[in-house]
DNA sequence: TTTATTGTTCCGATATATGGAACATCGTAT
DNA sequence: ATACGATGTTCCATATATCGGAACAATAAA
Protein backbone atom coordinates (compact mmCIF):
# COMPACT_ATOMS: atom_id res chain seq x y z
CA UNK A 1 0.00 0.00 0.00
CA UNK A 2 2.86 2.28 0.27
CA UNK A 3 3.49 3.21 -3.09
CA UNK A 4 5.33 6.70 -2.05
CA UNK A 5 4.49 9.27 -4.58
CA UNK A 6 3.86 13.01 -3.59
CA UNK A 7 -0.04 12.79 -4.38
CA UNK A 8 -0.54 9.86 -2.40
CA UNK A 9 1.31 11.78 0.90
CA UNK A 10 -0.78 14.82 0.19
CA UNK A 11 -3.89 13.03 0.19
CA UNK A 12 -3.18 10.96 3.33
CA UNK A 13 -2.23 14.28 5.48
CA UNK A 14 -5.54 15.59 3.77
CA UNK A 15 -8.08 12.30 5.40
CA UNK A 16 -5.24 12.64 8.66
CA UNK A 17 -6.99 16.01 8.65
CA UNK A 18 -10.08 15.14 7.96
CA UNK A 19 -10.19 12.43 10.46
CA UNK A 20 -9.26 14.50 13.24
CA UNK A 21 -11.74 16.62 15.00
CA UNK A 22 -8.72 19.83 15.78
CA UNK A 23 -6.48 21.47 13.74
CA UNK A 24 -3.42 19.78 13.83
CA UNK A 25 0.18 20.78 13.59
CA UNK A 26 2.92 19.95 11.61
CA UNK A 27 4.94 17.61 13.32
CA UNK A 28 1.80 15.80 14.67
CA UNK A 29 0.70 14.86 11.45
CA UNK A 30 4.38 14.12 10.67
CA UNK A 31 4.75 11.24 13.29
CA UNK A 32 1.41 10.08 12.86
CA UNK A 33 2.28 9.73 8.89
CA UNK A 34 5.29 8.59 9.45
CA UNK A 35 6.67 11.69 7.13
CA UNK A 36 9.56 13.83 8.16
CA UNK A 37 8.54 17.50 9.75
CA UNK A 38 10.03 19.62 6.43
CA UNK A 39 8.06 17.35 4.14
CA UNK A 40 5.07 17.88 5.71
CA UNK A 41 5.96 21.51 5.71
CA UNK A 42 6.20 21.21 1.98
CA UNK A 43 3.11 19.52 1.21
CA UNK A 44 0.74 21.79 3.49
CA UNK A 45 2.30 24.60 1.70
CA UNK A 46 1.50 23.29 -1.39
CA UNK A 47 -1.77 22.20 -0.78
CA UNK A 48 -2.62 25.39 1.25
CA UNK A 49 -1.74 27.43 -2.39
CA UNK A 50 -4.45 25.73 -3.59
CA UNK A 51 -6.98 26.16 -0.27
CA UNK A 52 -7.43 22.95 0.08
CA UNK A 53 -6.19 22.76 3.80
CA UNK A 54 -5.78 26.25 5.93
CA UNK A 55 -4.28 27.58 8.75
CA UNK A 56 -6.51 28.45 11.76
CA UNK A 57 -6.38 31.35 13.72
CA UNK A 58 -4.30 29.17 15.88
CA UNK A 59 -1.72 28.67 13.32
CA UNK A 60 -3.11 25.12 13.20
CA UNK A 61 -3.99 23.46 9.77
CA UNK A 62 -7.72 21.85 8.53
CA UNK A 63 -9.57 20.66 5.88
CA UNK A 64 -9.70 24.05 3.59
CA UNK A 65 -13.20 25.27 1.66
CA UNK A 66 -11.69 24.24 -1.72
CA UNK A 67 -12.48 20.78 -0.36
CA UNK A 68 -16.44 21.89 0.31
CA UNK A 69 -16.89 22.97 -3.54
CA UNK A 70 -15.74 20.23 -4.86
CA UNK A 71 -17.02 17.44 -2.59
CA UNK A 72 -20.04 18.78 -2.91
CA UNK A 73 -19.66 19.14 -6.54
CA UNK A 74 -19.88 15.56 -6.33
CA UNK A 75 -23.38 15.58 -5.42
CA UNK A 76 -24.56 17.66 -7.72
CA UNK A 77 -23.04 15.30 -10.35
CA UNK A 78 -24.92 12.33 -9.13
CA UNK A 79 -28.54 12.40 -11.03
CA UNK A 80 -29.57 10.13 -8.40
CA UNK A 81 -28.99 12.49 -5.88
CA UNK A 82 -30.67 15.05 -7.56
CA UNK A 83 -34.06 12.72 -8.09
CA UNK A 84 -34.16 11.65 -4.43
CA UNK A 85 -33.79 14.58 -2.73
CA UNK A 86 -37.30 16.10 -3.00
CA UNK A 87 -38.77 12.64 -2.21
CA UNK A 88 -36.72 12.26 0.74
CA UNK A 89 -37.70 15.19 1.96
CA UNK A 90 -41.02 14.91 1.52
CA UNK A 91 -41.15 11.73 3.01
CA UNK A 92 -38.94 12.73 6.13
CA UNK A 93 -41.55 15.64 6.50
CA UNK A 94 -44.52 13.25 6.17
CA UNK A 95 -43.27 10.76 8.77
CA UNK A 96 -41.41 12.98 10.86
CA UNK A 97 -38.02 10.56 10.69
CA UNK A 98 -35.18 10.70 8.70
CA UNK A 99 -34.47 9.53 5.50
CA UNK A 100 -31.68 8.83 3.35
CA UNK A 101 -30.06 7.38 0.38
CA UNK A 102 -27.38 5.01 0.35
CA UNK A 103 -25.79 3.67 -2.70
CA UNK A 104 -22.31 1.53 -3.31
CA UNK A 105 -19.39 3.71 -4.43
CA UNK A 106 -15.96 2.24 -5.23
CA UNK A 107 -16.56 -0.87 -3.68
CA UNK A 108 -18.14 0.76 -0.78
CA UNK A 109 -21.43 2.13 0.70
CA UNK A 110 -22.13 5.31 1.28
CA UNK A 111 -24.66 8.18 2.73
CA UNK A 112 -25.20 10.08 -0.62
CA UNK A 113 -28.06 12.32 0.79
CA UNK A 114 -30.22 12.61 3.64
CA UNK A 115 -33.05 14.49 4.90
CA UNK A 116 -33.50 14.52 8.78
CA UNK A 117 -36.81 14.30 10.47
CA UNK A 118 -37.98 16.45 13.17
CA UNK A 119 -37.81 14.50 16.44
CA UNK A 120 -36.42 15.20 19.78
CA UNK A 121 -34.70 12.32 18.94
CA UNK A 122 -33.74 11.25 15.82
CA UNK A 123 -31.11 9.60 13.41
CA UNK A 124 -28.56 11.74 11.49
CA UNK A 125 -25.98 10.16 9.83
CA UNK A 126 -23.46 12.10 7.71
CA UNK A 127 -24.10 12.21 4.04
CA UNK A 128 -20.53 11.12 2.50
CA UNK A 129 -20.13 8.46 5.60
CA UNK A 130 -19.74 4.73 4.90
CA UNK A 131 -21.94 2.06 6.25
CA UNK A 132 -21.22 -1.31 6.99
CA UNK A 133 -22.96 -4.37 4.47
CA UNK A 134 -24.03 -7.17 7.04
CA UNK A 135 -25.43 -4.97 9.59
CA UNK A 136 -27.77 -2.32 8.22
CA UNK A 137 -30.60 -2.63 6.19
CA UNK A 138 -28.96 -0.49 2.84
CA UNK A 139 -25.89 -3.10 3.52
CA UNK A 140 -28.51 -6.20 3.24
CA UNK A 141 -30.35 -5.11 0.37
CA UNK A 142 -27.10 -4.81 -1.49
CA UNK A 143 -25.86 -8.36 -0.18
CA UNK A 144 -29.50 -9.92 -1.57
CA UNK A 145 -29.76 -8.10 -4.64
CA UNK A 146 -26.20 -6.82 -6.10
CA UNK A 147 -23.74 -8.00 -3.97
CA UNK A 148 -21.40 -7.89 -6.89
CA UNK A 149 -21.14 -4.10 -6.11
CA UNK A 150 -19.39 -4.62 -3.19
CA UNK A 151 -15.93 -5.04 -2.07
CA UNK A 152 -15.53 -8.69 -1.54
CA UNK A 153 -13.64 -8.05 1.94
CA UNK A 154 -15.67 -9.85 4.72
CA UNK A 155 -18.21 -10.72 3.01
CA UNK A 156 -17.64 -14.07 4.11
CA UNK A 157 -19.72 -15.30 6.71
CA UNK A 158 -17.60 -17.10 9.82
CA UNK A 159 -19.50 -20.41 10.19
CA UNK A 160 -21.39 -22.41 8.16
CA UNK A 161 -24.57 -22.29 10.53
CA UNK A 162 -23.82 -18.51 10.05
CA UNK A 163 -23.79 -18.63 6.10
CA UNK A 164 -27.37 -20.61 6.04
CA UNK A 165 -28.83 -18.08 7.99
CA UNK A 166 -27.46 -14.77 6.33
CA UNK A 167 -28.41 -16.86 3.27
CA UNK A 168 -31.63 -17.37 4.46
CA UNK A 169 -32.14 -13.25 5.28
CA UNK A 170 -30.92 -12.49 2.02
CA UNK A 171 -33.46 -14.70 0.42
CA UNK A 172 -36.62 -12.88 2.91
CA UNK A 173 -35.23 -9.84 1.34
CA UNK A 174 -34.87 -10.77 -2.21
CA UNK A 175 -38.65 -11.70 -1.63
CA UNK A 176 -39.68 -8.91 0.24
CA UNK A 177 -37.41 -6.98 -2.33
CA UNK A 178 -37.00 -4.74 1.31
CA UNK A 179 -34.65 -4.94 4.22
CA UNK A 180 -35.06 -4.16 7.63
CA UNK A 181 -32.33 -3.42 10.36
CA UNK A 182 -33.22 -3.25 13.90
CA UNK A 183 -30.68 -2.45 16.40
CA UNK A 184 -28.04 -4.23 14.48
CA UNK A 185 -25.99 -1.47 14.25
CA UNK A 186 -26.31 0.97 16.64
CA UNK A 187 -28.68 -0.14 19.32
CA UNK A 188 -31.67 1.65 19.60
CA UNK A 189 -31.77 2.56 15.64
CA UNK A 190 -34.22 0.68 13.35
CA UNK A 191 -33.98 1.61 9.64
CA UNK A 192 -35.76 -0.11 6.72
CA UNK A 193 -34.60 0.44 3.15
CA UNK A 194 -36.34 -0.10 -0.07
CA UNK A 195 -34.03 -0.62 -3.53
CA UNK A 196 -34.09 2.14 -6.32
CA UNK A 197 -33.68 0.72 -10.01
CA UNK A 198 -32.81 1.26 -13.52
CA UNK A 199 -34.09 -2.19 -15.08
CA UNK A 200 -32.20 -4.54 -13.26
CA UNK A 201 -29.83 -2.56 -12.06
CA UNK A 202 -29.52 -1.85 -8.33
CA UNK A 203 -28.85 1.78 -8.19
CA UNK A 204 -29.53 2.46 -4.44
CA UNK A 205 -31.36 1.67 -1.44
CA UNK A 206 -33.61 4.54 -0.27
CA UNK A 207 -34.26 4.64 3.26
CA UNK A 208 -35.89 5.33 6.46
CA UNK A 209 -34.28 5.60 10.20
CA UNK A 210 -35.89 6.01 12.99
CA UNK A 211 -35.57 5.13 16.87
CA UNK A 212 -36.68 1.67 17.33
CA UNK A 213 -38.69 2.62 20.54
CA UNK A 214 -40.88 4.94 18.12
CA UNK A 215 -41.26 2.27 15.59
CA UNK A 216 -43.18 -0.08 18.28
CA UNK A 217 -45.45 2.67 18.41
CA UNK A 218 -46.19 2.33 14.18
CA UNK A 219 -47.59 0.60 11.83
CA UNK A 220 -44.48 -1.20 10.31
CA UNK A 221 -46.25 -2.77 7.19
CA UNK A 222 -47.46 0.91 6.46
CA UNK A 223 -43.84 2.37 7.00
CA UNK A 224 -42.91 -0.30 4.24
CA UNK A 225 -45.16 0.65 2.11
CA UNK A 226 -44.12 4.44 2.53
CA UNK A 227 -40.84 3.57 2.20
CA UNK A 228 -41.00 1.18 -0.89
CA UNK A 229 -43.16 3.97 -2.96
CA UNK A 230 -40.68 6.42 -2.43
CA UNK A 231 -37.76 4.14 -3.93
CA UNK A 232 -40.35 3.15 -6.19
CA UNK A 233 -40.92 6.62 -7.35
CA UNK A 234 -37.08 7.29 -7.30
CA UNK A 235 -36.54 4.53 -9.68
CA UNK A 236 -39.38 5.93 -12.09
CA UNK A 237 -38.01 9.13 -12.47
CA UNK A 238 -34.75 8.32 -12.43
CA UNK A 239 -35.63 5.69 -15.80
CA UNK A 240 -38.00 8.57 -17.47
CA UNK A 241 -35.13 11.17 -17.50
CA UNK A 242 -33.45 10.65 -20.91
CA UNK A 243 -30.45 10.55 -18.58
CA UNK A 244 -27.82 12.94 -19.95
CA UNK A 245 -27.00 14.15 -17.14
CA UNK A 246 -29.42 16.98 -16.81
CA UNK A 247 -27.44 20.27 -15.45
CA UNK A 248 -28.29 22.51 -12.42
CA UNK A 249 -29.90 25.49 -12.61
CA UNK A 250 -29.13 28.43 -10.50
CA UNK A 251 -32.80 29.23 -10.30
CA UNK A 252 -34.57 25.65 -10.57
CA UNK A 253 -38.41 24.74 -11.26
CA UNK A 254 -38.91 22.31 -9.15
CA UNK A 255 -42.42 20.34 -9.71
CA UNK A 256 -43.48 18.27 -6.86
CA UNK B 1 1.48 31.20 -10.09
CA UNK B 2 2.66 28.92 -11.83
CA UNK B 3 5.12 27.13 -9.71
CA UNK B 4 5.22 24.31 -11.27
CA UNK B 5 4.88 21.40 -8.53
CA UNK B 6 3.45 17.81 -8.47
CA UNK B 7 0.25 18.77 -6.04
CA UNK B 8 -0.33 22.18 -7.71
CA UNK B 9 -0.97 20.19 -10.66
CA UNK B 10 -3.11 17.44 -9.29
CA UNK B 11 -5.21 20.02 -7.61
CA UNK B 12 -5.38 22.07 -11.25
CA UNK B 13 -6.68 18.89 -12.77
CA UNK B 14 -9.16 18.48 -9.74
CA UNK B 15 -10.40 21.40 -10.18
CA UNK B 16 -10.67 21.16 -13.86
CA UNK B 17 -12.89 18.31 -13.43
CA UNK B 18 -14.61 19.87 -11.14
CA UNK B 19 -15.89 22.63 -13.70
CA UNK B 20 -16.65 20.04 -16.19
CA UNK B 21 -19.83 19.23 -16.06
CA UNK B 22 -19.19 15.49 -18.06
CA UNK B 23 -16.47 13.42 -17.44
CA UNK B 24 -12.85 13.98 -19.22
CA UNK B 25 -10.55 12.57 -21.07
CA UNK B 26 -6.93 12.49 -20.59
CA UNK B 27 -6.00 14.45 -23.51
CA UNK B 28 -8.64 17.08 -23.10
CA UNK B 29 -7.36 17.81 -19.73
CA UNK B 30 -3.67 17.89 -21.24
CA UNK B 31 -4.45 20.05 -23.51
CA UNK B 32 -6.36 22.30 -20.95
CA UNK B 33 -4.08 22.37 -18.62
CA UNK B 34 -0.85 22.35 -21.04
CA UNK B 35 0.29 19.43 -19.50
CA UNK B 36 1.42 16.44 -21.50
CA UNK B 37 -0.63 13.35 -21.80
CA UNK B 38 1.69 11.12 -20.53
CA UNK B 39 1.78 13.12 -17.17
CA UNK B 40 -2.21 13.44 -16.77
CA UNK B 41 -2.12 9.84 -17.14
CA UNK B 42 0.04 9.41 -14.23
CA UNK B 43 -1.55 12.05 -12.00
CA UNK B 44 -5.09 10.55 -12.51
CA UNK B 45 -4.10 7.71 -11.61
CA UNK B 46 -2.50 8.53 -8.24
CA UNK B 47 -5.69 10.48 -7.64
CA UNK B 48 -7.47 7.51 -8.51
CA UNK B 49 -5.68 5.76 -6.17
CA UNK B 50 -7.11 7.31 -3.15
CA UNK B 51 -10.20 7.75 -4.86
CA UNK B 52 -10.68 11.79 -5.89
CA UNK B 53 -11.57 10.77 -9.09
CA UNK B 54 -13.00 7.54 -10.92
CA UNK B 55 -13.48 6.65 -13.62
CA UNK B 56 -17.39 6.23 -15.34
CA UNK B 57 -18.79 3.32 -17.48
CA UNK B 58 -17.20 5.22 -20.55
CA UNK B 59 -13.87 4.93 -19.17
CA UNK B 60 -13.83 9.06 -18.43
CA UNK B 61 -12.80 10.51 -15.34
CA UNK B 62 -14.66 12.56 -12.62
CA UNK B 63 -14.36 13.28 -9.49
CA UNK B 64 -14.61 10.89 -6.91
CA UNK B 65 -16.73 10.41 -3.78
CA UNK B 66 -13.46 10.55 -1.65
CA UNK B 67 -14.25 14.61 -2.29
CA UNK B 68 -17.57 14.28 -0.91
CA UNK B 69 -16.51 12.90 2.66
CA UNK B 70 -13.78 15.34 3.10
CA UNK B 71 -15.85 18.47 1.27
CA UNK B 72 -18.62 17.76 3.85
CA UNK B 73 -16.35 17.34 6.65
CA UNK B 74 -15.61 20.38 6.11
CA UNK B 75 -18.90 21.86 7.00
CA UNK B 76 -19.29 19.53 9.73
CA UNK B 77 -16.61 21.32 11.63
CA UNK B 78 -17.89 24.51 11.36
CA UNK B 79 -19.67 25.68 14.43
CA UNK B 80 -21.77 28.42 12.91
CA UNK B 81 -23.06 25.95 10.44
CA UNK B 82 -23.95 23.91 13.36
CA UNK B 83 -25.58 26.72 15.04
CA UNK B 84 -27.50 28.04 11.89
CA UNK B 85 -28.57 25.08 9.95
CA UNK B 86 -31.93 24.48 12.43
CA UNK B 87 -33.00 28.09 12.36
CA UNK B 88 -32.18 28.39 8.14
CA UNK B 89 -34.25 25.24 8.25
CA UNK B 90 -37.02 26.62 10.43
CA UNK B 91 -36.97 30.15 8.89
CA UNK B 92 -37.53 28.93 5.51
CA UNK B 93 -40.68 26.66 6.26
CA UNK B 94 -42.32 29.69 7.96
CA UNK B 95 -41.45 31.80 5.17
CA UNK B 96 -41.70 29.55 2.70
CA UNK B 97 -38.60 31.44 1.24
CA UNK B 98 -34.76 30.24 0.48
CA UNK B 99 -32.82 31.12 3.32
CA UNK B 100 -28.76 30.61 3.31
CA UNK B 101 -25.69 31.24 5.24
CA UNK B 102 -22.79 33.11 3.72
CA UNK B 103 -18.92 33.58 5.22
CA UNK B 104 -16.24 35.18 4.54
CA UNK B 105 -13.37 32.13 4.31
CA UNK B 106 -9.87 32.96 2.75
CA UNK B 107 -11.01 36.19 1.56
CA UNK B 108 -14.07 35.06 -0.53
CA UNK B 109 -17.48 35.12 0.53
CA UNK B 110 -18.56 32.05 -0.07
CA UNK B 111 -22.30 30.15 0.50
CA UNK B 112 -22.13 27.86 3.81
CA UNK B 113 -25.15 26.46 3.89
CA UNK B 114 -28.89 26.92 2.75
CA UNK B 115 -32.37 25.71 3.65
CA UNK B 116 -35.08 25.97 0.15
CA UNK B 117 -38.40 27.34 0.30
CA UNK B 118 -41.46 25.65 -1.22
CA UNK B 119 -42.15 28.07 -4.08
CA UNK B 120 -42.02 26.57 -7.53
CA UNK B 121 -40.22 29.50 -8.47
CA UNK B 122 -36.98 29.97 -6.21
CA UNK B 123 -33.93 30.57 -5.09
CA UNK B 124 -31.59 27.42 -5.05
CA UNK B 125 -28.00 28.38 -4.00
CA UNK B 126 -24.93 25.74 -4.18
CA UNK B 127 -23.73 25.50 -0.91
CA UNK B 128 -19.74 26.23 -1.22
CA UNK B 129 -20.42 28.31 -4.18
CA UNK B 130 -18.60 32.18 -3.69
CA UNK B 131 -20.79 35.54 -4.22
CA UNK B 132 -19.25 38.35 -5.33
CA UNK B 133 -18.89 41.52 -2.91
CA UNK B 134 -20.45 44.12 -4.12
CA UNK B 135 -23.64 43.30 -5.54
CA UNK B 136 -25.06 41.15 -3.05
CA UNK B 137 -26.19 41.76 0.33
CA UNK B 138 -24.42 39.63 2.21
CA UNK B 139 -21.72 41.28 0.03
CA UNK B 140 -22.45 44.64 1.29
CA UNK B 141 -22.79 43.61 4.48
CA UNK B 142 -18.86 42.28 4.81
CA UNK B 143 -18.06 45.39 3.15
CA UNK B 144 -19.69 47.98 5.66
CA UNK B 145 -18.91 45.91 8.80
CA UNK B 146 -15.78 43.31 8.05
CA UNK B 147 -13.64 44.71 4.86
CA UNK B 148 -10.84 43.55 6.41
CA UNK B 149 -11.98 40.15 5.94
CA UNK B 150 -12.36 40.28 2.36
CA UNK B 151 -9.48 40.20 -0.37
CA UNK B 152 -9.27 43.78 -1.56
CA UNK B 153 -9.46 42.89 -5.19
CA UNK B 154 -11.52 45.18 -6.60
CA UNK B 155 -13.51 46.84 -4.04
CA UNK B 156 -12.35 49.71 -5.27
CA UNK B 157 -15.08 51.78 -6.35
CA UNK B 158 -14.57 53.35 -10.10
CA UNK B 159 -14.85 56.40 -9.91
CA UNK B 160 -15.36 59.34 -7.26
CA UNK B 161 -18.99 59.90 -7.06
CA UNK B 162 -19.33 56.07 -7.46
CA UNK B 163 -16.85 55.68 -4.29
CA UNK B 164 -18.88 58.91 -2.77
CA UNK B 165 -22.52 56.38 -3.67
CA UNK B 166 -21.03 53.57 -2.51
CA UNK B 167 -19.79 55.00 1.08
CA UNK B 168 -23.16 56.05 1.69
CA UNK B 169 -25.18 52.72 1.10
CA UNK B 170 -22.78 51.17 3.78
CA UNK B 171 -23.16 53.86 6.11
CA UNK B 172 -26.46 52.80 5.26
CA UNK B 173 -26.09 49.29 6.09
CA UNK B 174 -24.24 50.12 9.29
CA UNK B 175 -27.16 52.30 10.76
CA UNK B 176 -29.83 49.35 9.61
CA UNK B 177 -27.53 46.79 10.71
CA UNK B 178 -28.75 45.09 7.60
CA UNK B 179 -28.10 44.96 3.90
CA UNK B 180 -30.82 44.21 0.83
CA UNK B 181 -29.78 43.65 -2.70
CA UNK B 182 -32.46 44.13 -5.34
CA UNK B 183 -31.83 42.79 -9.01
CA UNK B 184 -28.67 44.10 -8.44
CA UNK B 185 -26.38 40.65 -8.85
CA UNK B 186 -29.61 38.21 -10.55
CA UNK B 187 -32.57 39.79 -12.06
CA UNK B 188 -35.57 39.17 -10.57
CA UNK B 189 -33.89 37.66 -7.18
CA UNK B 190 -33.87 39.85 -3.81
CA UNK B 191 -32.26 39.44 -0.51
CA UNK B 192 -32.01 40.63 2.97
CA UNK B 193 -29.27 39.83 4.87
CA UNK B 194 -28.63 40.30 9.04
CA UNK B 195 -24.61 40.07 10.57
CA UNK B 196 -24.10 37.04 12.55
CA UNK B 197 -21.55 38.18 15.13
CA UNK B 198 -19.24 37.20 18.35
CA UNK B 199 -18.66 40.08 20.19
CA UNK B 200 -17.75 42.62 17.60
CA UNK B 201 -16.73 40.69 15.08
CA UNK B 202 -18.41 39.32 11.89
CA UNK B 203 -18.79 35.61 11.46
CA UNK B 204 -20.86 35.50 8.86
CA UNK B 205 -24.51 36.92 7.18
CA UNK B 206 -27.82 35.37 7.50
CA UNK B 207 -30.07 35.82 4.07
CA UNK B 208 -33.17 35.56 3.10
CA UNK B 209 -33.79 34.93 -0.90
CA UNK B 210 -37.05 35.28 -2.89
CA UNK B 211 -38.22 36.68 -5.84
CA UNK B 212 -38.12 40.32 -6.26
CA UNK B 213 -42.14 39.75 -7.43
CA UNK B 214 -43.19 38.11 -4.22
CA UNK B 215 -41.38 40.90 -2.37
CA UNK B 216 -43.71 42.86 -3.81
CA UNK B 217 -46.18 41.16 -2.41
CA UNK B 218 -44.63 40.79 0.88
CA UNK B 219 -44.21 43.15 3.98
CA UNK B 220 -40.60 43.82 3.69
CA UNK B 221 -40.68 45.37 7.24
CA UNK B 222 -41.75 41.95 8.55
CA UNK B 223 -38.90 39.99 6.61
CA UNK B 224 -36.33 42.59 7.85
CA UNK B 225 -37.17 41.19 11.34
CA UNK B 226 -37.73 37.73 10.86
CA UNK B 227 -33.79 37.71 8.82
CA UNK B 228 -32.70 40.03 12.10
CA UNK B 229 -34.28 37.86 14.72
CA UNK B 230 -32.56 34.74 13.02
CA UNK B 231 -28.96 36.22 12.39
CA UNK B 232 -29.55 37.53 16.24
CA UNK B 233 -30.82 34.04 17.50
CA UNK B 234 -27.69 32.05 15.59
CA UNK B 235 -25.29 34.51 17.04
CA UNK B 236 -26.68 33.87 20.90
CA UNK B 237 -26.57 30.24 20.40
CA UNK B 238 -22.73 31.01 19.06
CA UNK B 239 -21.82 33.05 21.82
CA UNK B 240 -23.48 30.83 24.05
CA UNK B 241 -21.49 27.82 23.42
CA UNK B 242 -17.88 27.40 25.08
CA UNK B 243 -16.95 27.73 21.85
CA UNK B 244 -14.65 24.47 21.84
CA UNK B 245 -15.64 22.93 19.00
CA UNK B 246 -18.55 20.85 19.39
CA UNK B 247 -18.54 17.49 18.29
CA UNK B 248 -21.49 16.19 16.42
CA UNK B 249 -22.76 12.57 17.20
CA UNK B 250 -24.58 10.05 15.57
CA UNK B 251 -27.50 10.42 17.10
CA UNK B 252 -27.71 13.87 18.34
CA UNK B 253 -30.50 15.42 20.55
CA UNK B 254 -31.50 18.77 18.71
CA UNK B 255 -33.75 21.08 21.74
CA UNK B 256 -34.98 23.06 18.67
C1' DT C 1 15.84 32.49 32.79
C1' DT C 2 16.30 27.72 30.90
C1' DT C 3 14.28 23.93 28.51
C1' DA C 4 11.52 21.62 25.31
C1' DT C 5 8.71 21.64 21.41
C1' DT C 6 7.19 23.48 17.30
C1' DG C 7 7.36 25.94 12.76
C1' DT C 8 10.40 27.42 9.09
C1' DT C 9 14.36 27.72 5.92
C1' DC C 10 18.43 25.80 3.69
C1' DC C 11 20.86 22.57 0.75
C1' DG C 12 23.26 18.46 -1.32
C1' DA C 13 22.04 13.77 -2.72
C1' DT C 14 18.90 11.05 -4.77
C1' DA C 15 14.85 9.32 -5.87
C1' DT C 16 10.94 10.79 -8.56
C1' DA C 17 8.27 13.17 -11.74
C1' DT C 18 8.79 14.52 -16.40
C1' DG C 19 7.49 14.34 -21.29
C1' DG C 20 8.76 12.74 -25.77
C1' DA C 21 8.14 8.73 -28.46
C1' DA C 22 6.40 4.34 -29.57
C1' DC C 23 2.59 1.30 -29.11
C1' DA C 24 -2.17 -0.17 -28.52
C1' DT C 25 -7.12 0.72 -29.09
C1' DC C 26 -10.92 2.61 -30.48
C1' DG C 27 -14.26 5.14 -33.40
C1' DT C 28 -15.08 7.31 -37.77
C1' DA C 29 -14.79 8.44 -42.38
C1' DT C 30 -13.05 7.18 -46.79
C1' DA D 1 -12.51 -3.44 -45.64
C1' DT D 2 -9.03 -0.09 -45.23
C1' DA D 3 -7.06 4.10 -43.82
C1' DC D 4 -7.13 7.61 -40.80
C1' DG D 5 -7.21 10.36 -36.70
C1' DA D 6 -7.63 10.62 -31.90
C1' DT D 7 -7.25 8.54 -27.66
C1' DG D 8 -5.42 5.77 -23.64
C1' DT D 9 -1.33 3.35 -22.15
C1' DT D 10 3.53 1.97 -21.48
C1' DC D 11 8.50 2.77 -21.67
C1' DC D 12 12.76 5.14 -20.58
C1' DA D 13 16.67 8.54 -20.36
C1' DT D 14 16.86 12.98 -18.45
C1' DA D 15 16.25 16.73 -15.44
C1' DT D 16 14.35 18.34 -11.44
C1' DA D 17 11.49 18.39 -7.74
C1' DT D 18 11.29 15.95 -3.55
C1' DC D 19 13.62 14.29 0.35
C1' DG D 20 15.24 14.66 4.99
C1' DG D 21 18.80 15.90 8.01
C1' DA D 22 20.40 19.94 10.24
C1' DA D 23 20.45 24.59 11.68
C1' DC D 24 17.59 28.36 12.93
C1' DA D 25 13.56 30.92 14.68
C1' DA D 26 9.54 31.23 17.30
C1' DT D 27 6.90 29.65 20.47
C1' DA D 28 5.19 27.58 24.78
C1' DA D 29 6.36 25.19 29.10
C1' DA D 30 9.21 24.61 33.25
Amino acid sequence: MDQTGTIEKATDVLFHLHRQAAGCGISEIGRALDIPKSSVHRLLAALASRGLVEKDEAGRYRPGIALLALGLGVLEREPIVQVARPILERLAVTLGETCFLVAARAGRLRVLEKAEGTGFLRAAPQVGAEVPHQVTAAGKLYLALAPESLSATDNAPQSRAEGIAVERALRQVREQDLAWNRDEWIAGLSVVAAPVRMGERLLGALALALPSAALAERDGGELEQQVKAAAAKTSDRLNGLGLPHSSVDPLPIDPR
